[in-house]
RNA sequence: CGGGGAGUAGCGUAGUCCGGUAAACGCGCACGUCUGGGGGGCGUGAGAGCGGGGGUUCAAAUCCCCCCUCCCCGACCA
């Protein structure tokens, strides 16, 4: 291709609108252009380095044994009834519906679990017919609350995702197994330094999942990682490590008492008026779980992570309760709970944090007011002991004696879910055992955000000059500049060249624009080709300027080796 | 949806508080010219009526009302 017949174009400044590298980066660089909120354009060259995603996607899918299909965007809203997770879509207002005609119902699919279901049941009849993994690279369409960086969160945006179905748990096990690899697999073909995080599974449901983790502080995630061992999780799910100490049976329990507090709310406000650590202090949060409400206890200086509580309470709903509820498990209105003199019959969930302290300092349950010299067991009882809080920087690490834990924020690039038989039996997905008994199958579903991933290529591999593309994703290999197009010799070699690589089936883009070198040189940085090859000054003494764009050095390649020299730098830095 | 910010030429912005009579600047674009190894110089020129609608006023980018769009922080997710 020759830039003169491209169409593409580079901007010098930053568009307004982009806050993150890859974003501010794609745009600059004609990758991609947004058509409104959420909803983006590929131009040729961002296309380019897509399609070189997906076809590394689709090999190592393939070469895990997955096959690919294709199900359509369009879908009736039976199948959505069907599975039960119409009224859970409806009620987050994420799907995108449209009404035919006729007046029925459908959705723009943002994700394919039931269309994929109603395919594999048409097929599976005996265990004969397991197990099998299909997939699809599909634009996926989900009226997001908050669209945002670009590529990273769209309103439409393309994902690969993945369905495994197996006789039973254990070969399910194994299609996860699978599926993870090739995702190790994938990431890192793209050049991405992506790690595997235990995950929270969300809205899409089901037992164990992992997700792939891109480390960049302009992740939307929070990844949990021990300095010690393996442990990494993502802090939806992250579990708190350490002894579980009881308190010290030599410390006197002192008598309560109380204190005037008037207008402190906060922890902040208290620590502040009394002058004392936000450890000293428990804090008590009421939370409705199931329409009902719960107490959960936890120290001054900790957050509630409310999944890992929803979770302690095997809960499927959990908010924190409104005023009117405080006041009436509390006696007292918003700032001043306290675990003793809570209405009876609610329960009391409390951190292991917790476990150790005595005498401590809470909320009085009358306004204004605090009490301190609290104790657990003389002044109130706990239901369940739990680890609910939030994993902080330096925290213990869950898993072994002497890590700590690490807060780093990540883009979650890919996610692998084991379902179990949670859409199978909805679904009615099912197949005729050994025994001749009807069992339903086994599902993991596997998804990548290829979009996604793009963008988080670039977020890893850039510098103040543009893109560094790898070279398996590049949307040309090389770029051969020759910098004068007045120059009749230049023009000529690099044609010659242009050619010679070319023909190799080498991907090549020849810059023929009558720009000043300045120019050229800035567009292939921004751009971020993997290759330069500078027809120059040099080429009176028959050489070419060779670079890679990862790379300070440049080397002076004889003409008649430019294209073995090539090869050979592509292997070294591939 | 709650909180914050912003819509002025293809892009980046100034002007808005304190209304004032051809809407400014840089980049980009076109033409000419000098140049030719990191977004070059000089000259000439085209391009917006200020997100949209309504109002106030002798006069509105500027003040008031309504609406739309975009960005950032939070809940959601690949």
């Amino acid at each position: 291709m020759r830039y003169s017949n491209l169409f593409f174009y580079t901007l010098r400044e930053t568009p307004g609108e982009a806050e993150i590298a890859s974003h501010r980066m794609m745009l600059r660089a004609g990758l991609i252009r947004r058509l409104s909120s959420g909803i983006y354009t590929f131009l040729p060259l961002g296309y380019r380095s897509l399609r070189k995603v997906e076809q590394i996607i689709r090999e190592e899918m393939d070469r895990a044994g997955a096959q690919e299909m294709l199900m359509p965007a369009l879908q009736p809203q039976e199948i959505w009834e069907e599975s039960g997770r119409l009224d859970i879509y409806l009620a987050e207002n994420i799907l995108f519906r449209t009404k035919d005609r006729q007046g029925r119902w459908y959705a723009l699919g943002p994700t394919h679990e039931e269309v994929v279901c109603e395919v594999a049941r048409a097929r599976i009849n005996s265990y004969r017919d397991l197990p099998f993994t299909l997939y699809q690279i599909q634009t996926k369409y989900r009226d997001e609350i908050r669209p945002r960086f670009g590529l990273m969160r769209g309103k439409e945006f393309s994902m690969k995702d993945a369905y495994s179905f197996d006789l039973d748990a254990d070969g399910m096990d194994v299609s996860y197994e699978a599926m993870y690899k090739a995702y190790k697999r994938i990431f890192k073909r793209c050049g991405l330094q992506a790690r595997p995080v235990e995950a929270d599974s969300g809205s899409i449901g089901g037992d164990a999942s992992h997700e792939f983790m891109v480390l960049a502080d302009s992740g939307e995630d929070t990844v949990v990682s021990c300095d010690k061992c393996s442990y990494a999780a993502n802090m939806e799910r992250a579990q708190v490590g350490g002894g579980m100490q009881d308190v010290d049976p030599n410390v006197e329990q002192l008598e309560m008492e109380d204190i005037d507090t008037p207008g402190v709310r906060t922890i902040e406000e208290l620590t502040a008026f009394l002058n004392i650590s936000p450890r000293e202090v428990v804090k008590t949060l009421i939370y409705m779980a199931d329409e009902k409400p719960v107490v959960a206890i936890l120290r001054g200086d900790h957050q509630l992570n409310d999944l890992k509580l929803k979770r302690a309470l095997g809960a499927d709903s959990l908010e924190l309760a409104d005023d009117k509820t405080i006041e009436k498990v509390t006696g007292a209105p918003v700032g001043f709970a306290g675990p003793q003199g809570i209405e009876a019959g609610v329960p009391i969930i409390m951190d292991r944090s917790v476990s150790p302290l005595s005498n401590f300092t809470t909320g009085g349950n009358k306004k204004d007011v605090h009490t301190k010299n609290v104790n657990r067991g003389r002044d109130f009882q706990v239901t369940k002991v739990a680890d609910i809080r939030e994993a902080a920087e330096n925290d213990h690490c869950p898993r072994c004696n002497d890590g700590k834990l690490q807060l780093r924020r990540g883009v979650e690039v890919g996610h692998v879910f084991k379902l179990g038989t949670k859409y199978s039996k909805p679904m009615n997905v099912s197949f005729t055992d050994t025994d001749g008994v009807e069992a339903p199958v086994f599902m993991g579903c596997y998804g990548i955000g290829v979009g996604r991933t793009l963008a988080a290529v670039i977020e890893q591999n850039n510098d103040e000059n543009g893109i560094v593309w790898p070279l398996s994703i590049a949307p040309y290999q090389v770029v051969i500049i020759p910098v004068s197009m007045k120059d009749k010799e230049q023009v000529k070699e690099a044609e010659l060249v242009y050619e010679e690589i070319g023909n190799s089936g080498i991907e090549v883009l020849l810059d023929d624009r009558d720009e000043r070198p300045g120019v050229k040189f800035k567009d292939a940085d921004l751009i971020g080709f993997p290759i330069k090859i500078v027809v120059g000054r040099s080429l009176k003494e028959g050489k070419l300027e060779l670079q890679a764009r990862c790379r300070k050095e440049k080397e002076l390649v004889p003409q008649a080796l430019i294209l073995t020299r090539v090869q050979e730098l592509m292997e070294e830095i591939s």
